[in-house]
RNA sequence: UACUUCGUAGCUCAUUUGGUAGAGCAAUAGAUUAUUAUUCUAUGGGUAGCAGGUUCAAUUCCUGCCGAGAUCACCA
């Protein structure tokens, strides 16, 4: 049996009239003679000619759109237009029929809703199994760009015993049954009986367990699912997500902040670098796509444009007070734009966000030093500012144009009686996390870290509008499917 | 979470004062065959998301539910 040779192999090698075995999906079968071969290996697939008058009429019928098929035979030059070389095939064997009358994808333009309830085919589309080797690409490009810095990679644990961590709802991971949970005397249910001896939840964040991490080996990072049962319906929220989250000892929120430009700009160095191919089709993608938009709807750049302005120039960085007073000193508010109040204390909404992002500066912005009231209690409480209306912590925000908030972070409370006051203060319990306060008190340091998300990576890179779109098998309210 | 729009053939959509539905592509059959979304001819295909209500009559109007999109809250 001959070797089969990936297409990626054959695309890049001088092989001019070698005998040689393919195997793929079938992209397009034209004029009866023409199989554009995709295997998955490159985003380019390889024209295969079939020699129609001596091929069985059994195997030619079957040569149906995302057919799989075996071809063997002569890599020559190409006649037409849009190949160099191409296969004449000597034997063609259908590995796999595809009905075409019964398959659920057609060669034509699809709607991502309607791909997106096929997830089992949707991979099989230029544009998902572009955005899925690019997630590839930017995972390892993770991995690579914290292994070279000298980063030591965490696993944190996906099953939490605490409740502590305030990052909103999560799901409850038990083996009772429902409605026959053991109830304890005064009609509570018995954790104490449940497998692990306690509530436990999926984690919603490793930040508490990677400082644990920092505190040792120094720097550290972690790239795990994440878990959050909010109920959020919008283009970039998931109930199941993947996130990267560096912890630092020795690291302010300046440190912090160039930690995070520097990972943003490497990623998507990385994907400019290595998919070329797969992101021209993207953008051209949405090129077409914007066509037929009013101008004021359309992107101002090009997504590989845009890739290249935000890795080549340095991301604004301005503090909350400072975002508060651009934001009243802006037309959009002095014209009563804003649904929602500017006022010092008051959250940053997406409007104002999108403001400061899209329309003031047009390009990333670091936000940092926020209202302590609203923010978590292991944030590090700034000195009160001359000027300033409140107390601040150390809190910082990566924003990006058009998916809005891709990194989160702060420098960490390392002072336990600060730490222990905000605790009280927020009604975090001190007896459940008495180990997160042990690493204050025994060889404490300051350090600070933050959570990006991936998939809004991903969807930022790839310029796909729905987080549900650059995810295999997204998770939302309603929906775990395949 | 709130508000809003939408759900019609396998897919993308049309069907404007309420009178049981059309096109393009796809599919099937045939012809053609050095193409890059091949070309031509013919054919089949719909309980209009689901459940109620108003009406002589509902795809069209009303209510509820389910799902989706856009905006938005929490956040990564």
């Amino acid at each position: 049996m001959q070797r089969r040779t990936e297409i990626r192999e054959v695309l890049g090698m001088e092989a001019l009239g070698q005998t040689i075995t393919v195997k793929g999906w079938v992209r397009a079968f034209r004029s009866n003679r023409f199989v554009a071969l995709y295997d998955g290996s490159d985003f380019n697939t390889l024209q295969v000619v079939v020699d129609f008058e001596n091929t069985p009429e059994e195997t030619l019928k079957q040569i149906d759109f995302h057919a799989c098929i075996a071809a063997t035979g002569r890599l020559v030059e190409s006649q037409g237009a849009g190949q160099t070389m191409e296969l004449l095939a000597e034997n063609i064997e259908i590995l796999g029929a595809a009905n075409p009358e019964a398959y659920s994808l057609q060669p034509k333009r699809m709607t991502m809703e309607y791909l997106r309830e096929k997830a089992h085919f949707r991979m099989r589309t230029n544009t998902f199994s572009a955005v899925f080797r690019i997630r590839h690409g930017l995972a390892y490009a993770v991995h690579k760009f914290y292994n070279d810095r000298g980063y030591y990679y965490l696993h944190t644990p996906i099953v939490t015993g605490s409740d502590a961590e305030g990052a909103g709802e999560m799901f409850r991971v038990t083996t009772f049954e429902p409605n026959k949970a053991p109830l304890t005397e005064d009609g509570q249910v018995d954790f104490k009986q449940d497998f692990f001896g306690k509530a436990t939840n999926l984690t919603v964040s490793g930040q508490l367990q990677g400082e644990i991490g920092a505190l040792a080996l120094g720097k550290i990072y972690t790239f795990g699912p994440t878990f959050r049962a909010e109920n959020s319906n919008t283009s970039r929220h998931l109930a199941e997500f993947w996130m990267i989250e560096p912890e630092v000892a020795f690291y302010d929120i300046h440190d912090n902040m160039d930690l995070a430009e520097d990972f943003c700009k490497y990623l998507i160095d990385y994907v400019l670098l290595h998919y070329p191919d797969d992101l021209a089709f993207l953008d051209k993608r949405i090129a077409d796509m914007e066509k037929n938009m009013p101008k004021e709807k359309r992107r101002p750049m090009g997504l590989i444009e845009t890739l290249r302005f935000v890795a080549e120039n340095d991301f604004e960085r301005i503090t909350y007070t400072e975002a508060v007073r651009t934001l009243k000193n802006s037309k959009p508010y002095k014209k009563g734009k804003f649904e929602y109040p500017v006022e010092w204390g008051e959250e940053l909404q997406s409007e104002h966000e999108r403001y400061l992002v899209e329309k003031k500066y047009k390009k990333p912005v670091i936000v940092r030093d926020y209202p302590a009231k609203a923010k978590a209690f292991y944030m590090r409480m700034n000195d009160q500012e001359e000027g300033v209306p409140g107390r601040t912590v150390a809190a910082m925000d990566v924003l990006f144009p058009g998916i809005g908030e891709l990194i989160g972070g702060s420098q960490r409370e390392e002072r336990l009686e600060v730490l222990q006051e905000r605790m009280d203060a927020m009604h975090v319990s001190q007896e459940e996390l008495y180990w997160y306060l042990e690493l204050r008190k025994f060889g404490g340091a300051p350090h600070a870290g933050f959570g990006l998300g991936f998939e809004r990576m991903v969807q930022f890179v790839t310029g796909m509008g729905n987080i549900r779109d650059v995810i295999a098998f997204p998770r939302t309210p309603g929906n775990a499917e395949f």
